[in-house]
DNA sequence: TCTTATACATAAGAAAATTATGTATATTTG
DNA sequence: CAAATATACATAATTTTCTTATGTATAAGA
């Protein structure tokens, strides 16, 4: 909620390297695996993730398949082929950034 | 330019390290120290820094000093007492949020 | 029964960038 | 020497991306 403010322009590359790693997932499952990972660090809003899901899918990176467990609707998605291509992308250009933010934050760590 | 957009949210910070480093420093400077110890990777664009500089100063984190050198000016910032204390809190937050998102990306790497 | 958790969605507004301009001087290159 | 590039600032219009605020609905727990 209030915290971290900083995730910005990467939450795309977070979404679709979880579905990389899990197969399918459903928004609600995203947030809680988000807030999981990060240990309350990250907390995606709702109002963000799905308009991200959505906008994903119309690129045609994300195949949806609706679901109902327990009476209560979900909505499956998975990375499209093209959508796994894409991932490798964004990941490389994500880890390149923050590998530069390290640099530029904490120059005595990293060697690269 | 064209290519990472993704260290939005960042910039505020990454300005208020480079002065805690820098003593002092001016805008043009801080767009080429950038690009340098990034190799290219991160390309601040005037319309974000510009407004970015005169939004902290604003806020009292910086001080301002006008030069004229080669008959060109230059507007040479650095960090107010409140400034300091800033950097610290807001580079620990920013280092907190790349480690976050390295666990994301490549839960392999870091043990934290 | 009331609150919290699960599960989706969207609209209004704010924040922070990009892109496109504009001004001006200095230096380099053809 | 003219033209292009580099240095140095600035701002306006637009876009992207997020937060906040709502809204609907079912299930589970206190």
């Amino acid at each position: 909620m209030g915290n971290s403010k900083l995730y910005k322009g990467s939450l795309n590359t977070i979404i679709l390297k979880l579905l990389e790693e899990q197969g399918k997932m459903y928004g609600y499952e995203i947030t809680q695996k988000v807030k999981e990972l990060t240990k309350g660090e990250l907390n995606i809003t709702e109002g963000a993730l799905y308009p991200a899901l959505h906008k994903l899918e119309a690129e045609g990176l994300l195949d949806v398949e609706v679901a109902k467990v327990d009476n209560r609707l979900r909505k499956y998605y998975k990375l499209t082929e093209q959508g796994e291509k894409e991932t490798v992308n964004r990941l490389a250009e994500l880890e390149e950034f923050i590998r530069s933010m390290q640099n530029l934050v904490n120059p005595d760590w990293s060697i690269n």
